[in-house]
Formats: structure tokens, C-alpha cells, sequence
DNA sequence: CGCTAGATTGATAAAGGTCAATCATTGTGG
DNA sequence: CCACAATGATTGACCTTTATCAATCTAGCG
């Protein structure tokens, strides 16, 4: 069986360091999670687990790209978080998950039983310390969300997504891949598939963005794309 | 010196227990960190810190109600959060406070180093963990808020925020005390003071709420208004 | 008793939602 | 290899809702 290094990155609390994210597990830390992870290997719309269902296994994400998403009473469907490498997933509530989680791409993800890795969070404090910041950064992230979401226009709230992804994505400045479709970005930042696409037409008439089919935007203005995306 | 107990409060992740939120920390954990605590008293208005400054101290809530916002770069100014008894506050990144905390009513908190919360939670891995947990919980109702947000009408955001204070209220059942003003509650819920207005009037007119005065609100139609508040 | 911050009300316009039709892409089976 | 089905993206017309701006009202306070 091979040696399973699960990895989690985040913006630290603390100054000093990059200001960036960056890895928070030490080698010996990963191997200790990786010692209680399982590697699944998941293809797109594979379901990893439904929300209201009895939650066993958090998730790490090793490789590729996954939406959680929510359903909600009116019966409209809403993605609360897009994940990618060195993300973690798997939040409950009364030992329910508190929504779905579901492949967009073929997906690599470590699957770790939440009774071990409470017990071994509850032994070792420096490890339970970096899931403590993983947390605080997801809670920031979500804070920033919602306040895109409380943004005027849809171009303004594109750019806004369009600037994450790329900030996410360690590929080159400036392209930026978008695997999930147009009416998943519309449930995450509180739009209709229709809006998304007239934002992204205004962003590429603007000349802020062009697009390389479907999946692929590139910087066209990154003074301007910056501007509009930080909300100025 | 009088002894400090501050309390944290969520819902737990695992099943087992009440389902609502509750009291996560032992009388000896209390104890523990009310001896690294100082308490605060302070008047509506006051700002306990502001972001973008250097980051020393984590809040614990005992009495009161506060906000946590941030100003844009738009110059609109932005309510993340409102925060009551037990709550915790003090979000940081590099080492910089994330947000602004301002007291709404006259208020009692416990103020707590950062640098001493960390050595003891690096010590204690069954307080540390009570702390993920409360994070936890904070960022499923941050999730929540962002859901809220992004629902169509002012009269629905309204609803659910009302129920979300009365769950928060150890008040009689029925009766929703609004210390904030309507312009926070705007900024809360993506929406302008004007908005909120006619939301309220719109559920009055409907008879789910009555007003008894601009701080008062009382459920009239119960099945109706969790209706409403659930997004149904 | 007026002052002031906040709340309310009204008129208008901007923006996205909604609905329907069309286009594009992918995958399937003959 | 092509016809066809199915899903998703796009476009257009229209409508709902809130943002915006301005004026007025109200309550608390010196």
C-alpha cells in the first residue's frame, strides 16, 4: 500500500512568512494523517457524500476540482464552495453533513474516518492547531464570499470569482481554467446561468477578459480586472 | 481580582446530545481561560478593535451585542456578523484583525492575548478542540448567511435573520429584540435601510410579524413565518 | 424646545430574474 | 460515419425587485 501524505494549505493568522497561502502540515504531520487516509480516485459526478447523510470520512483533496453545494427547501440548488488541492471537506452538524459534495473533474481525494482523526487531533495539539488555522481560513474565505455575494452587478461578482480561481490555480498569471459549468458559478455567487453568461460578455466587451472557449479565461486588463474585482 | 468563566456555545458536530447549541467548555476549561482573560465594559459605540491593525487579542463574549464589519474599497461598509453571549471574535490573517468589532448595546467581554490563548491550546488539545468546534460552528452560519444573502426578496432575508436572532434569544419564544439599527441589518443581509424598511412593513402587512416599536418584533403567524424564514 | 441621527415614504431607474427559443457540444446507436 | 438525442450555453423580450435619490417624519437628547 503506498504512503498516503494528505496536505493542507492556508493563509496562517500569525505575521510573518509568506502572505500568501502556503503548506501547514509538517512531513512527519502528513504522514500521521496519511497513516489513517484512504486515496480515491473519483470521476466527474462522482458524489462523495450527500448532506443530511450520516457523516463517517472527512476529505482532503489531493487533485482536481469538486463543488459542495446545498439543496435548499425551495427546491433551488446552491454551491457553497468550490474545492481544489490541499482543500478539506466534510463539515457536520449532529454527525450530519451539512451539504453534498461532488466531483466536477476526475478527482483525487483522501478519505479520513472522523473518529480517527478526532483521536488523533485529541493527541497531538500541534496537528489539531493546524486544522484550527485550515478552519479560520475557510471561515475567512466564506466571509469573503458572502461579501461578493452582496455585490451590485454580476460582472462585479465575476471578476471577483474569476480572481479567486486564479489566485487558486498555480498556473500562469493571467489564464485561468474554469472546469465547472456556468450554472454551477450562478448558484455560488447567487445568479442565474443567464447572468453569468451576460456578465462574462460584458467582461470580455470591456476588455477586461477574453475567453478561449467555454473554460478558459485569460487577463486582458489586469488593472482594470483588479480594480473591479477588489470592488473599488 | 474577580474570577473570569468565559462560555463558549455552538451546536456539536458529532450526534448525541441536544440538537440546538450548547455550552461546549467544562467548569475546569472555563476556569482555565478566565485566568488568561481580562474582562471589558463597554458602551454602545465602542470600538473594541479595528481591522487591518495588529491583532493581539481574541473576544470572548459574555453580555451584549457587537459587530464585526468591514469597510469596503468601495466605501460601503459591510456587517459580517453580530455577535451575543458566548460568542468568539478576533478573526485574524498575518497577523492583521480581518474585520472591525464594535459594541451595539452596553457590553461585557472577556479580552484574551493571543499569544497566551495559543500556548494553552498547544497544551491542551481537549480545549483546543472545543475551540475547532466552535469554529465549526462559525463557519456553518457563515454559510447560512451567505444562503441568505442571496435569496431573492427582502421580505424572505428578513425573516430568516429575525428567526436567527429569536434562536439566539434566550428570550420567551415569540418576541425578537432588534438592538442593532436598520442600517446594520441592511448591510448584514446585502440590502439598503430603505429595503429593510419595506421588508418590515411588508411582514407586518402580511401578519407574520408585528412591530411594537423600532427595537420590538413579535411573531403573529408562526407556520407562516418559519415558512418564509426557511426559504420554503 | 429645537437639533440631529435615524427611520420612513415616494418616485424613478437600473439590474437581474424569468420564460421561451435557439445554438453548440457531446455522446450514442444505427 | 452520420443522424439524433440530450445537456448546457446563449440570446431576446418582458417583468419583478431593489437601488437610488430626495423629501419628510420621528424619537432621543442636550
Amino acid at each position: 500500500m503506498r504512503t498516503l501524505r494528505p496536505t493542507l494549505r492556508a493563509v496562517r493568522h500569525r505575521a510573518g512568512g509568506k502572505r500568501g497561502p502556503s503548506q501547514i502540515l509538517s512531513e512527519a504531520q502528513r504522514l500521521q494523517l496519511g497513516s489513517i487516509a484512504v486515496e480515491l480516485r473519483v470521476r466527474p459526478r462522482t458524489i462523495l457524500y450527500r448532506e443530511e447523510t450520516s457523516a463517517e470520512w472527512a476529505f482532503v483533496v489531493r487533485e482536481g476540482a469538486l463543488k459542495a453545494f446545498r439543496d435548499l427547501p425551495s427546491g433551488k440548488r446552491c454551491v457553497t464552495a468550490f474545492l481544489f488541492s490541499d482543500d478539506i471537506c466534510g463539515l457536520a452538524e449532529n454527525g450530519l453533513y451539512v451539504n453534498s459534495l461532488q466531483a466536477i473533474t476526475n478527482a483525487v481525494v483522501h478519505r479520513i474516518r472522523f473518529d480517527a482523526l478526532e483521536e488523533l487531533l485529541r493527541r497531538d495539539a500541534a496537528l489539531e492547531f493546524e486544522f484550527l488555522c485550515k478552519l479560520a481560513h475557510e471561515l475567512r474565505e466564506s466571509q469573503r464570499q458572502t461579501i461578493a455575494v452582496m455585490r451590485r452587478t454580476a460582472a462585479e461578482r465575476l471578476a471577483w470569482f474569476l480572481r479567486m480561481l486564479e489566485q487558486r490555480q498555480s498556473a500562469e498569471q493571467g489564464h485561468i481554467h474554469l472546469p465547472m459549468r456556468r450554472a454551477d458559478i450562478a448558484s455560488y455567487l447567487g445568479l442565474t446561468p443567464e447572468a453569468v453568461t451576460r456578465g462574462c460578455a460584458e467582461l470580455q466587451r470591456n476588455g477586461l477578459i477574453t475567453f478561449s472557449g467555454i473554460h478558459q479565461a485569460n487577463v486582458a486588463n489586469r488593472t482594470a480586472f483588479d480594480r473591479l474585482a477588489s470592488g473599488a
